[in-house]
DNA sequence: ATTTCATATGCCATTATATGCATATGAAAT
DNA sequence: ATTTCATATGCATATAATGGCATATGAAAT
């Protein structure tokens, strides 16, 4: 609503700096990668990070517009905002260069986390917490 | 030499975050717009910015990689690294994304820096000082 | 109504980044 | 040799980003 926009560049330099951030990157990375909603325990697990912190990177990424969120009970769901303009694709395209390989591990256990999803739909929440 | 990459998504993330300032993310634009080398001074007289930002910035977009120094005689110039693989040439779409318009005064400073070289070459160094 | 669970957020310390200014470097001109 | 010019860099400071921890919110389960 009152966010104004310092320079005509500001839009451009948060999508930016958004992936600036390995945490960010590879929640980016994952939600274009596996093309569906993840919820915020899902990421935690995946990327074997802490709770606290998945909120906040996942909190700049939407300002940026990077992603969407979308309450479902006591779970959030996040996904990619899906085309918004030609710099955002060129961007998305970017990310997905980033070879599988150097996300094998997260990839590893995406699958497992969300294996345990019950009819499409995440039933249980975070197991390790650091 | 001794650059140890912390963590293997370093790289991309080195690139986002260069491209996560307004002044360089304009050089990166003037950079791939231009299609050619280009000193200092004439960025300096482009983008309305100082010398030792400008310099400062310089060195942050050499350390990504995306950009590469030649020096002749007095001046140093810059251009585009070219094509160092697909997560680059992505980037380098989704900045050329950005229309011309954000960019209008820039490009006409430009084209008037640029007219002033002689034989091609950067004679002059920079008029204006804030 | 209380507890539990998933997520968000505020506060603090630490670290990174950007800017301004002064000065250093190093090439060319005098 | 000295000066001038183009560029780089070190230092100080202001500002922003990050991570850890505690706690708040709000929905579901009991």
């Amino acid at each position: 609503m009152s966010e104004q926009k310092l320079n005509p560049f500001e839009h451009y330099t948060d999508i930016f700096k958004a992936l600036s951030d390995v945490t960010r990157l590879k929640i980016m990375w994952l939600l274009l990668s596996i093309d569906s909603k993840i919820c915020v325990s899902e990421i935690i697990d995946v990327l074997c990070e802490n709770q606290y912190n998945v909120s906040k990177h996942l909190k700049i990424l939407k300002k940026a517009g990077l992603v969407y969120e979308k309450k479902e009970g006591k779970w959030t769901f996040y996904h990619y905002c899906g085309s918004t303009g030609y710099f955002e694709d060129m961007v998305k395209k970017a990310v997905l260069t980033i070879p599988e390989d150097k996300m094998v591990n997260e990839i590893e256990r995406c699958k497992k986390r969300l294996s345990m999803r019950v009819d499409g739909k995440c039933v249980v929440g975070t197991e390790s917490e650091d």
